[in-house]
DNA sequence: GCCTCACATGCGCCAACACGAATGTATCCT
DNA sequence: AGGATACATTCGTGTTGGCGCATGTGAGGC
């Protein structure tokens, strides 16, 4: 039993979207199970930092991961918290009306349709829909 | 002009959630006019950390200030940014199922009907609902 | 077995924050 | 003017977070 019935951690949530990667992740992350490469060819930033960031999004308890093979599959996972789950939806929905968001997308859907362009994308497994 | 017409820092409005005190400064502004007397005595925290909180909501554009004489009235703003306001409002809305929060409020129902219980409050300017 | 690929994690450094304590500032009262 | 009230800001300190860099780990492939 959690004394007092902890339900969420809210100042934990918002802390993991007070950071400008970590948005964007869970902007392609968005409807979709990606693949740890996926992240670092598109944003094209360190695979160390991509991780770390994909890491405290696990810790926050928004994310979840799967493994297979070689590859992990990152994926967003709803807070079963109503009110951790509603700040997140709002927090998705307004990447929709927000251009560089949906400029990422345009590349992850450019890196699917032609992964050959991304050179560490060799083989990739393709980000399915959830 | 802003170039790339930049419309609002999302970032720093999640760092601005992202602290226990701040959202219970923002829930006891939900819907009134606060004067800071009144977070003091109902937080019971010390009075510069009261400050430096207001300081930063207010620094990530979510909160306004007016003076009235001696004291200082605080109030939520609604950032003109779709995105931004939308997260707002689901924070907000999320503090009505939040039993701490219900209690602050409480307390603050309270502290406007006998401010003379809060030797702090004696004479100050009762919130005001907008 | 060994090597490689795909990630994860540890380390060191620097910036940002939260806090208590003290000090500064604006307003009002007498 | 002088003091008191209501807030704001500064200072010093400990903690946390983000980053680059290097290293560790787990799963195939040969």
């Amino acid at each position: 039993m959690n004394r007092t019935a902890k339900p969420f951690d809210m100042v934990r949530l918002f802390a993991a979207l007070a950071d400008p990667t970590r948005l964007r992740l869970l902007n392609l992350m968005n409807g979709r199970e990606v693949c740890v490469c996926y992240f670092v060819g598109i944003l094209k930033q360190a695979q160390p930092k991509i991780s770390r960031h994909l890491a405290y999004l696990r810790r926050a308890g928004i994310v979840g991961a799967r493994r297979e093979g070689k590859w992990m599959h990152y994926r967003i996972q709803r807070p079963s918290d109503v009110r951790a789950a509603s700040i997140l939806n709002a927090t998705l929905n307004s990447f929709a009306t927000d251009r560089a968001m949906q400029a990422d997308l345009a590349r992850l859907g450019q890196a699917c349709c032609a992964p050959q362009r991304f050179v560490t994308l060799q083989g990739a497994p393709v980000p399915t829909a959830l």
